[in-house]
DNA sequence: CTGAAAGCGCTTACAG
DNA sequence: CTGAAAGCGCTTACAG
């Protein structure tokens, strides 16, 4: 059952393939080719269940109509949402996309943006993992299209689509203030990315703009692999003695972060909201069922993957705009549940 | 800046393309291609930094190493996790996976498989939603091997990789047997698909064996796209009155539906598993960290990825074989946590 | 040992 | 209105 080409169609018809490839692609009133035809061609399409060669297409047009995306870690349901929102855009404006998870390692994604140049994709929607300057730098000298999501790098001009991740983090920390926490602590990940970065970054502005010394051993970062262990030794450090501990609330500054030491602090007998309150980065589904509902900082992750697929669409339809930068910065909700006592 | 092409290198070198090709794919030994014009090559390659052509390559030789994966939900985290260790092992084993989520709906899982088709992917893997028999079938009578994760359909025989539903639901069953649980009620989703029916089945054979009637009121079915009005009505119904409710303890066929229902369960000031026990599929993270622990029934997700890629890699090399059924039915796990009490 | 040539399936100037 | 031909970038028989 070999499959069926322009040439088995424009044989059968008796026409050429230039004519066959012309109706098919609803240009048969541009030729003015007689309706006659045009309707025998459809009919034989049809019956020898014609299946178009895209690839044979992209190889001729140079155009694969295919966007490579490179999340951090597909497993995370954050990326996931992300990934499906993006993923339907993309069909909805005739584009497939090639999902790809370099699980925050920076030689994946380095592979992984070979592999979807070799296959031609049109354009790259990626979510940098530490230390992949130098790969997006090269990116950027290209010609092909990408746009960055999530996070970005300062110092490389591009265009990108990210959260106001200061911002988020500064009134989340306000929050937990004005529920009379004092001694506020963060968890977080690997600085090397800017978005954790801000978010720590907005965390101490609240907490200087409320004239409470901002205490370095009050931070935590976790690196990317960290394990149970990791987390208990975090929190057992913060927390201090029974009678004297030294912290009243915690900002997580990733969901993945977050549910190990919801889990860590149930063991360790301590109580959400009484003992310690919580903020947390991202709204997965856990936190909405733990004993305290989780008071979280929600992403708009419908809009950051619509606007991510609109701004490359954009520089791939019209190549003279390609180099200019879109740089969007969207605001967060803060939804408020039960963690921070009231 | 055009990307750099074989023929770029044959020219800078001084030789044919051919010999490019050869020396470039690994078999310049096998041509007896002198040491120095092979380095020549290789190192002109690097120096234009040339990426060879996938799709050129795709078009010659009718393999584009490119597997078509179509899952359920992407944002589900069973799908997410089960997507990432299927791209693992495919990129191990040199292929690439374009992702696609159908989101349950039988139209657009029929659109990803023509656009997979004419992507030339030299094979599938489908998680096939409810009323897709027909596309399976025809996909079936094609050329293109495939295999079917995590549902399949007893009447069209095709390989597939799934877990045995039957004896899950049978066991989680009878743990809450075992802990006193007497009136038991599952709620799953559409039983259009037969891994949720297979589920129900279990349930119900379980409750037959320890000599109980198996009560059809207590099997509540949801709709795909269900909603919370959905989830708090059946759990009305499923409990009754205070004074004397009906049930003690509820099978959930899905995370999906189990998390809502915890959520429900919660806001009527219920106790889990005082006033109700319960056992869920799958093994999100939610469950961890609730009030009350959820056992659940863990499937072995990096098992179905792995053996599901080889078994669909050794019909794409393999092609005399393609048409071997392979059946893979894995074991589950039951991991007790708190949720059925002791 | 190396090269000229064909061909994968398409699109698209060009000619008539 | 329609067709013959070139060419996208590769691989691979075939010839020498």
């Amino acid at each position: 059952m070999k499959k069926t080409s322009l040439n088995d169609i424009a044989k059968q018809v008796g026409v050429s393939k230039t004519l066959v490839s012309f109706v098919l692609n609803g240009r048969a009133k541009e030729f003015r080719i007689s309706e006659d035809v045009c309707q025998k061609v459809m009919d034989t399409a049809k019956e020898l269940n014609y299946q178009p060669n895209r690839i044979a297409r992209g190889l001729r047009t140079g155009k694969t109509n295919t966007i490579g995306l490179i999340i951090a870690d597909i497993a995370n349901p954050f990326f996931g949402k992300l990934g499906r929102e993006i993923e339907q855009e993309a069909a909805r404006q005739g584009y497939r996309v090639i999902f790809c998870s370099s699980n925050e390692n920076q030689e994946k994604s380095e592979e992984q943006i070979a592999m979807l140049q070799q296959s031609q994709v049109d354009g790259f929607i990626i979510s940098p993992p530490v230390n992949s300057e130098e790969q997006i730098q090269t990116l950027a000298q290209g010609s092909t299209p990408f746009v960055l999501i999530d996070r970005y790098f300062p110092q490389i001009p591009c265009s990108y689509i990210v959260v106001d991740n200061f911002d988020a983090a500064y009134r989340a920390t306000n929050h937990l203030l004005s529920r009379g926490r004092k001694k506020i602590a963060n968890i977080t990940l690997n600085l090397g990315l800017v978005n954790m970065q801000e978010r720590t970054d907005g965390y101490k502005q609240a907490l200087r703009d409320a004239s409470i010394n901002v205490d370095e051993t009050m931070i935590k970062v976790l690196p990317f692999s960290n394990g149970e262990q990791d987390m208990y030794q975090a929190i057992k450090e913060l927390v201090g003695t029974e009678e004297k501990p030294k912290i009243d609330a915690i900002l997580f500054s990733t969901s993945k972060i977050g549910i190990m030491a919801i889990e860590c602090i149930s063991n360790m007998e301590l109580r959400i909201p009484d003992d310690i309150a919580i903020v947390s980065f991202d709204n997965p589904d856990a936190y909405k069922i733990c004993t305290s509902p989780v008071t979280v900082i929600s992403q708009p992750l419908e809009e950051i993957g619509k606007t991510a697929v609109q701004i490359l669409l954009d520089k791939i339809r019209q190549p003279e705009t390609a180099n200019e930068l879109q740089q969007i910065t969207l605001k967060t909700d803060l939804i408020i549940r039960k963690s921070c006592g009231s």
